[in-house]
DNA sequence: TTGTACGCGTTATCAT
DNA sequence: ATGATAACGCGTACAA
């Protein structure tokens, strides 16, 4: 492993001046230049990553916090996040929260010291509590840059990114209502999650747009899990409920409704249209082929980690950027 | 940000031994140890990764490398080698290759510097080309520890965790055979993968031992992705061909050939059954849900880094470990 | 324009 | 059992 010092030597010239030609090229006479050049290839040399993150105080490293990686979702983001970042010549460490609050908490208090210079948290979970808040602060104060996808955080100076969920899930709500679909059931993730209210005020809004009563809406709470959306379905079935829409604030919700009208004889798009308010890379494969809200994930990544790199370097950057999305309409809902 | 120093100095001892209480309890005095103990927690003291780095020349820090992030299997993956890094004290940087060999040489070639002590390569890229083997190669001299999952490398000392693919395939084909349906389509990434090639001889050894000839036999080429998988698929529909049998040998072509299928009109399972060669969290969620086999992704997660963090510390691996598989039989195939 | 000297925070060696 | 000291490799004041 050569180090600047085996560069200098080879090159003749002193250990400083191989760290201006890396850092600040135009202050070294070019002649020396290529030397210390030629030296550096001739030894293939490459700094020290960690003399130089002790040094500078900072890592050229990001951290990217997901509610869960294995949710299509969050893959589709974390390559659009790990490209971005490598564009601008970060890497990213990739924490998997796992949908745990103590985790989440855990992370940001040890993330610090990890050598990272910001942090991405992109969790569908609620970040407004006391614990993640305090948390959070704390991080920021020392140092670490942070930035939330998908949603806002009260009371602290994190910039967000994000889409409009309540237009989201009007969109999604009202494509269906096009097609005189009705009665349309929202299957959100529990009235705890502020992600979930945002999405059913878009729902709402779109149904008395169309003319409906408060009193004919219907919710269900899938806990942003197949599992439990077919489930939360099933039960509405059972009672009676014949609904002909479903709007899913997820894609893995929109699945486990699927499989509930499966399983009671109805068939989509014919008897019940879904929609699903976030896009995954294969929905378009999923049978019948999945409608849902589409965002453009490689902007997406890189609007995040630009921000973030902006915010590292002391730049201004907007409190609240919202996302573009369209509806894509595919065979679930035609 | 307090350094060891402070600590030091609060709790009235050398920075020495507050560094010894950090890396070896057992050699200081226990009243020392305490007042050490409180200092650390008083200042919310945690030593500085990049200092510590530097001076012990190790990261606690592991890449993990998949062909493509988006992809629900190696999502899965990504999660359960996360945690388990997690619970051994590891960092994980992912690096999305996306399917790109010059990406894959281009990261093999920056990852020493860039502060990792150990790499897990998860690709289904063939990798025994001499540019990449060069690159792996010259990353081991540099002390980065380097394992495998999902192919062996020839001529390098680099551990593989796998599955049996050859049994997986055999598995796969073997379970359409019991249920007399035939032809069987083997569904695979083209004749030049290697993986694709082992997978095919277990699809082969599958018909062979049912009693088919040579020339029965249907491989396709899907590319490892859904679009190319439903080209082909619909391709065969078109020249003639009724499978009543598709071996997939991922989830993505699985899903491109129900399409195709569908848009022939025939249905799954009762005109062809269809079964991937490999497990995705929502496997069970799509419709019909997918037969697939299966490997314990939590307990692969786990060997991976058990085995990596092994091969870190200097200590004895085997060069080649068989991760288990078992069918599960869902409503694509039955 | 270039080199010298120092320090980032930690740990390993050595002496006590 | 503990403390002083040096060194990990780099970047940057400062001096030349």
């Amino acid at each position: 492993m050569a180090t600047i010092s085996d560069v200098a030597r080879l090159a003749g010239v002193s250990p400083s001046t191989v760290s201006r030609v890396l850092n600040q090229p135009e202050a070294v006479i070019e002649a020396k230049r290529d030397r210390v050049l030629t030296a550096i290839a001739e030894l293939d040399y490459r700094p020290s990553s960690a003399a130089r993150n002790l040094r500078r105080g900072s890592f050229d490293t990001l951290a990217l916090l997901v509610g869960d990686i294995a949710q299509p979702f969050h893959g589709a983001l974390a390559k659009a996040v790990q490209r971005a970042a490598d564009e601008q010549g970060y890497s990213v460490l990739l924490c998997d929260l796992d949908h745990s609050r103590e985790r989440l908490v855990a992370l940001l208090h040890s993330l610090p010291k990890r050598g990272v210079d910001g942090i991405i948290i992109a969790t569908a979970d609620n970040m407004n509590v006391p614990p993640v808040q305090a948390a959070l602060g704390e991080l920021l104060t020392q140092g670490v840059a942070a930035i939330c996808g998908s949603q806002s955080i009260r009371s602290l100076n994190v910039p967000a990114l994000l889409t409009d969920r309540v237009a989201v899930a009007r969109d999604a709500t009202a494509h269906l209502l096009e097609q005189r679909r009705w009665p349309i059931v929202f299957l959100g993730g529990g009235p705890s999650t502020a992600l979930t209210r945002e999405a059913r005020k878009g729902y709402e809004k779109a149904c008395r747009a169309a003319g409906r009563e408060s009193a004919e809406l219907l919710v269900a709470d899938g806990d942003y899990r197949a599992e439990a959306a077919e489930l939360s379905i099933a039960e509405l079935l059972r009672a009676g409920v014949r609904p002909q829409g479903i709007v899913a604030d997820n894609t893995p919700m929109a699945l486990g409704a699927a499989r509930a009208l499966a399983s009671h004889g109805l068939a989509v798009p014919s008897d019940v249209g879904i929609v699903s308010c976030e896009d995954v890379p294969l929905g378009e494969y999923m049978q019948p082929s999945l409608s849902s809200i589409r965002t453009d994930m490689d902007d997406y990544g890189r609007r995040l980690v630009d921000v973030l790199v902006t915010a590292i370097a002391g730049g201004e950057v907007p409190a609240r950027t919202l996302i573009p999305h369209k509806l894509v309409v595919r065979g679930s809902s035609s």
